[in-house]
DNA sequence: AATGAAATTGACAGCGCTGTCATTATCAAA
DNA sequence: TTTGATAATGACAGCGCTGTCAATTTCATT
């Protein structure tokens, strides 16, 4: 039924290993040599085996996502990434889905390793934030990206891909501010993630680069929820200083705040400018939409991916460092602010 | 560095065919000699690879999920549902987002099966409400579980598990009838999804059954989309006839019901009572939280993989045909009718 | 104690491929 | 035309496991 290298091998008239040449795109394969087996490999419809290559060959053919993510749509966005870079070259995508909490998780990812033979993992917060982690990980003698909150890595244990949320964060409170607001909420979500603790950094620079003094009492701690979101509100719209708006930590929590206002009679964008992080398809299906920035997971995925089997094909010099900055997308849940405050 | 069968069977002083025994739970292996070869196990923390296995035997350890969805809840719950029965059983699981519209669709699958040894195959709608498209992946000679709508099986080609969307259907709507709504919209999914067929039946059904004449202008085509749920809104709430309730096929759609609602200045559920479908996050989410039905996706997909598990172990005499009734879930999103209108 | 059937174990081939190394073909330069 | 270097190809072992079948052990019966 299914067609071996052998088939193709006799079928082509060469031995299997000048199969197994061209299969791998390998040079020092006549052009003439290529074409008759590459005949016989679409007559056939020959696949190589994946089995077969990953036990006989030194190489991989397979990425692990690692992750701990509540979020729907971030893991679909992820997901679609690291399959985009498989599809090309002809690698597999092995989901892990985890807890980070848990003690076993450092097991549960040796025995997947054990088990598969992996190129390497795609580290998502909060594990690529956990230096020793990421070293324990690396100690088992696997490659690892690690995709993280910061503007800078913070050391070369291996490659990063740096989300610069300290810049994002700015842009989206100076937008706040340029709107006219002095009282801004901030809803944070875990604190163990960089990503709250960057966003929060960059809120505070823009709030005191326009000479706005940063009140505590409208820094509320939260998790990346829309739960969160709505209890985060409902404390903050209870302060002695109202704040006219309020940037959450992300689009879930960002809902979770519109609907605490929507309970208590509260408007937006008229007497509250709500603005949340991500641009998660439902920051477009919120009423009114989202004021946000653009976390492009996806192609950051496929960026990550793509590292990892540059690696392991020994076409990475040294441990890279990739750069991407949210982009500020203004929609209708930041206005003005009005007279009605 | 990792422990091969080799290792083990030295360590434990037998033959590497009686770890391999004692790894597949066969029987007629002495207690004493499972002991001592578990023992070596866990202290060289052997885990057998998996390409190995796949290569040498006979059977498979990999479930494919095939789906075209862009519901990222939807999949998420499918996901881990299948992972659940996979990590019971020392399975992997592959994930196969493709385009049902695609001409290559059945290629690509092709290719995954001779790539990968496969258990086989989870198809979700719209593939396994296709029944030529079924036969042609069984004539590739793999195993297909089919989650499809319905309350019975369309024929014997494949096990199914059939969720009775038109029961709940019938529910949903009858809730919305108690509530002394007359005059109740509908906007469905694709209509090539057989569960919009059937969810628009049980709706016909419940209305009928009440005395209640069934309004051809009442019922919008759509698709299962925030965007189709704003036009199908806006459209209904201009017809000659208000309704005053909407049935959506999916949360989602339901979701831009209720914000096509906002936009008019609709208030829900004084004015509108809008219900939706499958309780994903964001029916709880909205404000206010959504009626809907409660669909058990990571149940049924945890049982999709049980059985194509139990089907690759011989353990599965025919066919079998697990049901699903999704049950009706109410929240604040529909109301008794009022003299509002 | 001898017997035979059943339970338990092991030797060995081979799954489909890649890595290593040896062999052969090719071609420019002498 | 011969030579030598290099390009192109192939033979073969072996990755870690399971399937087959044969060998050995066990144990209830005689």
């Amino acid at each position: 039924m299914k067609a071996t290298i052998n088939d193709v091998a006799k079928q082509a008239g060469v031995s299997i290993k000048t199969v197994s040449r061209v299969m791998n795109n390998e040079s020092s394969v006549r052009q003439l040599t290529r074409e008759k087996v590459m005949k016989a490999v679409n007559e056939l419809h020959y696949q190589p085996n994946l089995a077969a290559r990953n036990l006989a060959g030194s190489k991989a053919y397979s990425i692990a996502f690692i992750y701990d993510n509540p979020n729907a749509y971030y893991v679909i966005d992820m997901q679609n990434g690291i399959l985009a870079a498989c599809k090309q070259q002809g690698f597999e995508l092995i989901i892990h889905p985890c807890q980070a909490k848990s003690e076993h998780v450092l097991d549960e990812i040796a025995d997947m390793v054990r088990k598969s033979r992996v190129a390497g993992l795609v580290l998502t917060p909060p594990f690529s934030e956990m230096p020793e982690f990421v070293q324990k990980i690396i100690d088992l003698d696997v490659d690892v990206v690690r995709i993280m909150s910061g503007d800078v890595a913070p050391d070369e244990i291996a490659p990063c891909i740096m989300v610069n949320d300290h810049a994002a964060s700015e842009s989206i409170t100076q937008h706040l501010i340029d709107l006219g607001h002095k009282h801004i909420g901030f809803i944070g979500g875990e604190s163990a993630h960089m990503s709250t603790v960057e966003r929060l950094r960059g809120y505070k620079k823009a709030l005191t680069d326009n000479g706005i003094i940063v009140d505590e009492r409208l820094i509320i701690d939260g998790e990346y929820s829309f739960e969160s979101g709505v209890h985060g509100a409902k404390q903050l719209m209870s302060e002695d200083v109202r704040p006219t708006a309020i940037f959450s930590c992300n689009d879930e929590i960002a809902a979770g705040s519109l609907f605490a206002a929507r309970l208590m009679g509260i408007s937006i964008p008229d007497q509250l400018s709500i603005a949340g992080f991500e641009n998660s398809p439902f920051s477009r299906q919120t009423w009114p939409r989202l004021t946000t920035a653009n976390q492009p997971n996806q192609k950051i995925a496929e960026d990550a991916a793509n590292i990892l089997i540059a690696k392991s094909r020994k076409q990475l010099a040294k441990n890279s460092v990739n750069h991407y900055t949210p982009r500020l997308i203004v929609r209708d849940s930041t206005g003005k602010i009005s007279n009605l405050n």
